[in-house]
DNA sequence: AAAAAACCCATGATATTCCATATTTTCCCA
DNA sequence: TGGGAAAATATGGAATATCATGGGTTTTTT
């Protein structure tokens, strides 16, 4: 039972490494294998990442009505697991980041951990700072409120 | 209980050896002997490969309720029985690929294992850098894109 | 005997672990 | 409520282990 919540900033070495914040960490810790997966965001400049169980089950949900050796189950599995990377958490808590990803998110010796339930975000810092500006701006724009009366919100708060 | 994801790519010698990525070794390692099976993917240049269990129940499941599917999936499943080929792993952790399924994936010197869930493939790099982009493009024009936004995955909270 | 396959070893590159220290947070007691 | 000790966290650097890979040697096959 996983769930990421809050703003995190830790500092990345040259070698590609980041502690993953200790809340996040708590969360992926009773997971069978301790580690994490991470992906390319396909919308943003940052990267995704959950436990392993998640993904899975992600996957087996989504391809879960497509035949194996299907073309569609097929392409999923090439546009998502081939993409995906599993990351181990070493003692000290941290993980590295392999370049592609580091330049997929365009950071440098920063990085800022974001949760967003089920998964967390990873960001640069100044990124994320004008994601999350022009997100406020727009929910205003629409005058966006949140189903609170409704028992289980489909959508998480992403910003 | 196997999961490849991952894209990882190795050297190929003249002798047709490869290193199978230590995830994925680690993955097969739990097998009852340590190998894995390979057969020539029928819609692709490219080669399948996973655990010798993993075929086994997927071929019981189609022959033990025969009338449940179509002529062409039997003939399907026959038709890996059939092309798939054991290898073992030797004590470094490398594979010796058959010429011929060699031709039919158009390697060479360098091959590309790309995880898929319960099996992996591999690639040529340049074929499989083209497939990819040709996967992403479809899945993304089918709108298979991840839920990532939906707790989707309920898998009972804690009650 | 020749070819092919399996086995063994050496090595450079990469990744992982260990250790030391600084910083923050937590908690207990005055 | 404040101070301060203790624990936890984050971070940098170095030591260690693992992995990938090339080459060679023995064994099996034909």
């Amino acid at each position: 039972m996983t769930f990421f919540i809050g703003t995190y900033e830790n500092r990345l070495d040259k070698k590609g490494r980041v502690s993953v914040p200790a809340p996040f960490r708590a969360m992926l810790g009773d997971s069978a294998f301790k580690g994490v997966v991470i992906f390319p965001s396909y919308r943003a400049p940052a990267l995704e990442a959950c436990s392993q169980e998640f993904l899975r089950q992600l996957h087996h949900n989504m391809s879960g009505s497509f035949d194996l050796f299907s073309e569609e189950q097929d392409d999923l599995a090439t546009s998502i697991l081939a993409a995906s990377h599993p990351l181990q958490i070493d003692q000290d808590g941290r993980i590295v980041l392999p370049p592609d990803f580091l330049e997929h998110a365009g950071l440098d010796d920063r990085a800022a951990f974001v949760g967003m339930g089920d998964l967390f975000q990873i960001w640069h810092p100044t990124r994320l700072a004008e994601r999350k500006k022009e997100a406020r701006e727009r929910a205003k724009a629409r005058k966006l409120t949140l189903p609170l009366n409704r028992a289980q919100t489909e959508k998480g708060p992403s910003a």
